[in-house]
DNA sequence: CATGAATGAGCTTTCATTCAT
DNA sequence: TATGAATGAAAGCTCATTCAT
């Protein structure tokens, strides 16, 4: 179950992957501008640069791209987020580094975080479960990074602890994009990730945060 | 701009109020199964029982709806919660209870909140402010008990901590709704807020809550 | 076939005449502005000063409400055509009263003139016959002035010629309503009537008029 | 601003026309039987021969197809027009042969004049200005002919009678179209015609006519 | 007699999807 | 493979008319 596939009507499997792309660089940018429901497959079609016709030997119904954006957008900020991830894990300092590693991907990301916090209910009962699974292996880099700090002596956790704290991690940056509309206002990124990350540090109870 | 009207064209007060609460009674119960886009005006006006040129009667536009329904919440909660709210305001205790009833009202109106969650942003640029002025009060309300636990000697928090952390606070009470496909496997709503309650009084830095 | 009845429930004479009056009034003002497709029934009864529940005791449909109006107007126009009936028919003099005292009721009654001409197409099969008989007594006023003048030996027409001539003369009235967006510009009434009354004193083998 | 272009999604140039002449054409008929208001578009497009879906591949909105109607009415009255016109201009036999011209084509198209003529109205404010030039450019046709003859030396007309004259006939011929229900039953088309061309000669002052 | 809430048929318009070229 | 014209189900919304009060 690691990827739903999306039929395609074309066999060039590389010919596949580039017109995908193509369709969900426009769809991304038109969902965050209307939301799904508001954008049509023309649309799409014509911000990919290509035919209504083109597009539907891609994929199959509308939601297929919906599919694909959410997917791929986890991916990006998976791929992002192991890109930059410490290799001394298991240290307070490589937490801190991977925590503002991930806000800074989420404030990079934040226009595609939006949209696919705003539109994975759309998805339907079918592909729903192949994104939810990539957003829990998500928290679970969290969980790790956590797993090993309590291995090394560094934090006291139980695990409802760490599973807990993990998800919390994780909404704090989901929430720097989706509640930008109030958090923009009072804090820059920087400030953001400071108090957040002290917040946190106190949280795990640890004494000084370096 | 505390209430944005909505307009209807039948003039009994008494029968607006009446009407409109059988309309979003039904539309919650839709808008949770499907979608805002998805359920039609014709299905609300039968969840509510009445015709769809009654419905008209009773609101404009389809999306007179949903910012009726998300008005109704945002009431729903705040009426809640202050008829909780602690008379000895100010020490961590009555915070520790204001947290608590706050996760509590959460899960009681999961359903509604989830609804809110996912679809506000379907609001137009119009009503939208209406609605997260009200998100704004609520958070506010944490401020200030946040407030008068410093000013009573209690915690020792910034301004910038005190805003931050009550936004946070809030957000793990809606997470507790729109998380609860991953939350639910995981916690009990009271082990939930146990150990949110822990960590948030953790990072406020108290030694020993309770 | 002098009137098509209109059923009312209600069965006080006067106070049927009364309110329909009243109705009347309204829907000419709000049939000029918007024509009778794009008036609503419940604007004509508010227009009326009355509800629209009390609208249906005095009509059975819209479209009676049109028939009332066209009706109304033709009664208006004829009675004011007859006020100024000369006495002296049968001279070239009081023809030329005649013709001029029909343009100025025109005038007068212009934004009444427009309405009907623009709407009795949207009158039933039903209730046309009955004012397009009242437009031909009208136009009948008018041959007969032109007979009157040729029994006196004051003019020289055949049957064919009075009646072409007397459709001619009320069209022409009708013009200064329906074409006033082009007439406007170029003529004052005054102007107009000189003009008209010249090319049809001529047009009717006059050698000098007046 | 001689065309108010109307917006189509499909792009073949050649389609587009023939579609929309089917459209008219049917439109044409349903607005002559049932008036603008009471025919529907999916009439329309059942009517001209293809789906609802495909109509609205070819205008944007209802009132389009009446803009079309009118439009494409006037384009064929002034072809008819001018092809039949004079060369010879500047006489009054040729003067006469236009007018009859004109009553024949009026009589020809009978049904578009008369639809346009009760649907006018219905055109929005954004569209009428087009159909009313139109209008004007039809009448200026006739105004260029009676100077002609006033240069020639033919008619002795001031520019008012002129432009009045032009209007009288214009209407004359709409008149054979709108009020046929009483003229019919008066006039052959044939009589009709010498009628008139009689009634305007007189009023020019032409002492006999050719 | 007067009221106005209730009704639902019917309207215009959109848009995902197909398929012949 | 690529195209885009064609389709029609389905949506939001209106409004003439009724009828219980």
């Amino acid at each position: 179950m690691n990827k739903r596939e999306v039929q395609a009507s074309v066999k060039d499997e590389r010919l596949v992957q580039k017109r995908r792309d193509q369709m969900i660089k426009g769809a991304v940018a038109l969902f965050k501008e209307k939301g799904f429901h508001r954008t049509t497959t023309r649309e799409i079609a014509r911000a990919a640069g290509f035919s209504i016709g083109t597009l539907y030997e891609y994929i199959r119904t509308k939601e297929d791209i919906l599919y694909l954006v959410c997917d791929s957008i986890y991916d990006h900020v998976k791929e992002q987020l192991e890109e930059n991830l410490d290799h001394k894990q298991g240290t307070l300092e490589s937490l801190k580094v991977g925590i503002a590693n991930f806000f800074y991907v989420m404030d990079e990301l934040q226009d595609e975080i939006l949209v696919m916090y705003q539109e994975v209910k759309s998805l339907s009962k079918d592909a729903l479960p192949y994104v939810l699974k990539k957003e829990l292996e998500m928290v679970a880099m969290f969980e790790n990074m956590l797993h090993k700090c309590v291995e090394n002596g560094e934090l006291e956790l139980s695990e409802k602890q760490i599973k807990i704290i993990a998800h919390d991690i994780f909404v704090q940056g989901q929430m720097w994009g989706f509640r930008r509309w109030a958090l923009r206002k009072l804090f820059t990124l920087e400030e953001y990730i400071e108090l957040q990350t002290e917040f946190i540090f106190k949280g795990l109870g640890v004494k000084r945060d370096g």
